[in-house]
RNA sequence: GCCCGAGUAGCUCAGUCGGCAGAGCAUCGCAUUCGUAAUGCGCAGGUCAGGAGUUCGAUUCUCCUCUCGGGCUCCA
């Protein structure tokens, strides 16, 4: 997992299989018009357009393969040629999305936004200078390099999946064929990142949701709705409590508020305007017309507006577990990372100018403190600035970013700055989280809002006794219950810290003359708040070990003669491979009971 | 929304070049009462996602719809 070799020497390599792909693709379709082919992160892509807008199948994936290897077999030098601006046009002659990479190069103006927009670093970053690559008589390609020596050198190689993609990323534009592959200078390197992808796929949440009675997706309510089966609804529980604590703790205040509204409310917020797309379609009744909420500012706002607040009650700082509702375009649906009805759970900071760098540290700290909590301590953030079009005053927009940034260095998370990506309203910092197999999650984000609190006209009254605008800071910390339990699933692989499994203790008589004492035990747990099953005797004990093992309980007991006798229990604890036996009954009660108050990532025993 | 692919029992999947639909696990019944990752036998379980078309006949071929998957776009 852990990439030994230089990022550079891969980078190279990778953007050099990208090359040999589409010179494949070239010779078996002779006729496509190429887009561009960088390397990312993971491997590499290169987008194409074939004659008769043709698409790509596995079949054909598999003939382009073998065609690569033939190249790599060759052992074709790659060289650099520069050309001049008229002599590259010539060159291109056939290829016009090429062409059109060209022309933005000559004009320097254009170049900075397409060059953002094409993440086109690997293709193009020096306006004076247009080369191209060449490594065999028919095939060179627009780039600035750099690349490895020779074809031979991309041994290692696997083109993995087709799918659509626009030119320049834009839905207007022309949909072309876009092949992922990934390359890598070991066969052993390959061979450990599709292991990885295997083991992605065992651990998606979406599988274990299944495997293990959480949660489902039935066709007849439609897509992007969930339905909680009781396990999964006490996991949402135990993690909304846990949310809910947590806030009020530390100086959030609770608020209620309903999930439909009249459209005079998100009128004034403007969510009509610019977020309608994303809205279910209205209901009338009486004569008014109501709207799902897609957001819950809007209501936070009214409440702040319910009296006239003083500086003093700044920052006022109100939080809601809030169900909304968002119209997601149908391709974007994603198990429970992507709904169309999630629970946020969302705050809205009203703050002085002067509180503002103060509250987004400890909005971060508080964020961190949390996120802790489940053993996640990889973090990374984006810092997205103001875009070309933005609603406000610079300076405003220069303040807050700068107060964003600063706030993110005390902080000591790595970032970087997402530069024009911001919300048009607003700067925001949107936090990633790397999980136990290096994959990115987004999960936090604040946001600085301007607009709102100028909209609804919401003021307060300052030391000054003279009229203020506070700023309103958008927040939410785990993003959606929802999405935060498909990330903690897929980062356990199923195994949840014991104070969130549904079933915490499984309690197995090795046969019908153990019950009572199984019973007594449950008993027990079961006022203890701990979530316990008995798996009676009508199946072999070694079976009822494997079905419990199966489904992760952390805590499997199994109780026999010698442990009525004694007062003790024999421990299956999930995570370890023999049984620990004759364990004091209270000893255990103690140690399930502080695995739970501690919230430990995996259950413990010191034997 | 767009491109590509998929949908067969509760789950995992086989199968049908167009001719009465198959397995394992789970469920249910009977037997088994067991000290650490699968006890045995039996019963039952299906509008082959839904609709339309072609055909003597469609789960299989065609079209439409729904849902899911991988991407793109989007992600206030």
């Amino acid at each position: 997992m852990v990439q030994l070799l230089d990022d550079n020497k891969l980078l190279e390599l990778r953007h050099s299989a990208a090359h040999i792909m589409a010179q494949a693709v070239l010779k078996l379709f002779p006729g496509t018009k190429l887009g561009i082919g960088p390397a990312i992160e993971d491997g590499f892509y290169y987008d194409f357009l074939l004659p008769d807008n043709k698409s790509l199948t596995q079949e054909d994936l598999l003939q382009i393969e073998k065609e690569m290897g033939k190249i790599v077999k060759s052992d074709q030098p790659f060289t650099k040629e520069v050309l001049t601006f008229e002599g590259a046009l010539e060159m291109f002659k056939t290829q016009p999305f090429k062409l059109e990479i060209i022309r933005s190069l000559n004009n320097d103006s254009q170049t900075e936004s397409l060059n953002r927009d094409l993440d086109l670093e690997q293709e193009i970053d020096d306006v004076t200078d247009i080369s191209i690559y060449r490594n065999a008589d028919s095939f060179f390609d627009l780039c600035k390099g750099p690349h490895v020596k020779s074809t031979s050198q991309v041994k290692a190689f696997k083109l993995l999946k087709v799918a659509g993609a626009y030119w320049r990323g834009n839905e207007h534009n022309q949909q072309m064929q876009r092949i992922y592959g990934t390359a890598f200078f070991a066969e052993k390197d390959l061979a450990e990142y599709l292991n990885r992808l295997e083991e992605a796929e065992k651990r998606d949440h979406r599988k274990l949701g299944n495997d293990l009675d959480l949660f489902h997706f039935p066709s007849e309510i439609g897509a992007g709705l969930v339905l909680f089966h009781p396990k999964g609804a006490r996991v949402r529980l135990q993690l909304e409590n846990f949310s809910r604590e947590r806030h009020l703790k530390s100086g959030y205040e609770p608020v209620w508020t309903p999930h439909v509204s009249k459209q005079e409310l998100f009128e004034t917020s403007g969510h009509l305007g610019f977020y309608k797309d994303n809205m279910f379609p209205s209901m009338e009744r009486e004569g008014s017309t109501y709207y799902l909420k897609p957001m819950s500012c809007p209501f936070h706002v009214l409440i702040y507006k319910s009296s006239l607040r003083s500086y003093k009650e700044l920052p006022l700082r109100l939080f809601e577990l809030a169900t909304v509702y968002r119209f997601e375009r149908s391709g974007v649906l994603h198990g429970l990372a992507r709904l169309r009805a999630l629970t946020q759970d969302d705050s809205h900071i009203f703050c002085t100018k002067e509180q503002l760098e103060q509250e987004i540290c400890s909005i971060i700290d508080f964020m961190l403190e949390v996120l802790q909590t489940f053993g996640l301590t990889e973090f990374e953030a984006d810092l997205s600035t103001r875009p070309d079009k933005f609603l406000g005053d610079v300076k405003d927009w220069d303040f807050v970013t700068e107060s964003l940034e600063s706030a993110l260095k005390k902080s000591n998370i790595p970032y970087r700055i997402a530069e024009g990506e911001g919300a048009f309203y607003a700067p925001k910092i949107d936090i990633h989280l790397r999980d136990a197999i290096g994959r990115k999650w987004q999960l936090s984000t604040v946001q600085v809002d301007f607009q709102e609190p100028q909209k609804f006209d919401i003021e307060y009254i300052g030391k000054d006794n003279a009229r203020h605008r506070p700023y309103m800071i958008h927040r939410a910390l785990f993003g959606s219950t929802e999405r935060f339990l498909a990330i903690l699933l897929e980062h356990f692989s199923g195994a949840l810290p014991t104070w969130l499994c549904p079933v915490q203790v499984s309690v197995l008589p090795v046969n019908s003359n153990h019950e009572d004492y199984a019973l007594k035990i449950k008993a027990e747990l079961s006022s203890k708040d701990i979530s316990t099953e008995i798996r009676f005797a009508d199946m072999p004990l070694g079976a009822r070990i494997r079905n419990a093992k199966l489904e992760k309980i952390p805590y499997i007991l199994v109780v026999g003669d010698s442990d009525i006798k004694n007062r003790t229990v024999g421990i299956n604890l999930r995570g370890s491979k023999d049984p620990i036996r004759d364990i004091d009954l209270d000893r255990f009660f103690n140690i399930v009971e502080s695995d739970i108050v501690d919230k430990l990532v995996e259950p413990k025993i010191q034997v």
